[in-house]
DNA sequence: CACGAGACCTGTTCGC
DNA sequence: TGCGAACAGGTCTCGT
């Protein structure tokens, strides 16, 4: 479920407390980890031993990455496909994919389910060492239309291809990306360097307002994974192959394009308008 | 440099 | 109803 939304919804909601205790202020006795694999960095058992009585700054997001800052360190979580982080009250019974839990001095405690198992957690020294690979903050003063046209200019990849690359801009997804290239009525599979300056300024608005909308819904709950959001009542392409475009009533087709399900209108969003 | 395929995992839904 | 195939919010590595 996370793309930059749905991170951003989860930490918001551990900052705040949003009715529970906040998370800031909380001090980590220890951690139960019953799927080793879980932890990047470091080594579980020092894992174990560094997370143990720090108490918690702060809770906020870079890209995908939850970040949450203790006095000593910062914890990355990375939720990948499936991943999930919440507080519990002192009892709650332990759902089935709450692989890892970190017990709190308050005896709530914050647990990371995970049902596919792909999602990764680190204890890191210095976090920038992996924050800093990523591109910037599509919401951040940093990405601007001047920077984001140069950098498609240098490149000669499908666009849909390269807003997931999370090195070129962080947060994107298969959701968030559908429906930016959608709002921009740009075909997801022409070349990042073909696109004119017109369509480069649409997808520049284009993603920043689809963001914006998921995060006014917290974010959007699919199947069984996340259950927090509504912005899927709002999808315009993602999973409507077939039903007619709100904007042309044409069917929504769906392809695939580097192994990722991908829908569009194919009448809304030409792949064959900018030469002749 | 850019792409596709395969891994990593488990659960749900689809098609016959 | 049953059963295998297809599919799922992500990212990494390898071969071409």
């Amino acid at each position: 479920m996370p793309e930059l939304p749905e991170v951003e919804s989860i930490a918001r909601k551990l900052n705040d407390g949003n009715g529970n205790p906040p998370l800031p202020g909380q001090i980590i006795t220890h951690a139960t980890i019953s799927w080793p694999r879980h932890i990047a960095i470091p080594a579980v058992s020092t894992f174990r031993r560094n997370i143990r009585s720090r108490m918690v700054e702060s809770v906020g997001r870079r890209g995908k990455y939850l970040v949450i800052k203790l006095d000593r360190g910062t914890l990355l979580l990375h939720l990948r496909m499936s991943g999930d982080l919440y507080i519990t009250p002192p009892g709650a019974a332990k759902g089935p994919y709450e692989h890892t839990i970190f017990h709190l001095d308050s005896n709530w405690q914050l647990r990371f389910s995970d049902a596919r198992k792909f999602g990764k957690i680190y204890l890191l020294n210095s976090p920038e060492k992996i924050l800093d690979q990523l591109g910037p903050e599509p919401l951040g003063p940093t990405f601007t239309l001047a920077n984001f046209q140069s950098r498609l200019r240098s490149k000669k990849r499908q666009i849909k291809a390269l807003l997931m690359d999370q090195s070129f801009l962080a947060g994107l997804g298969n959701i968030y990306t559908d429906e930016a290239l959608f709002l921009a009525k740009i075909h997801p599979r022409l070349r990042s360097n073909t696109l004119t300056d017109d369509q480069i300024k649409l997808l520049w608005d284009a993603i920043r307002t689809t963001l914006e909308d998921g995060i006014r819904a917290n974010g959007a709950s699919i199947d069984w994974v996340y259950r927090g959001g509504s912005f899927q009542n709002q999808f315009k392409v993602y999973q409507r192959t077939g039903e007619p475009c709100q904007r042309c009533g044409t069917p929504i087709e769906r392809i695939t394009l580097g192994q990722r399900g991908t829908h569009f209108c194919p009448s809304c969003q030409q792949e064959l308008t900018n030469d002749s």
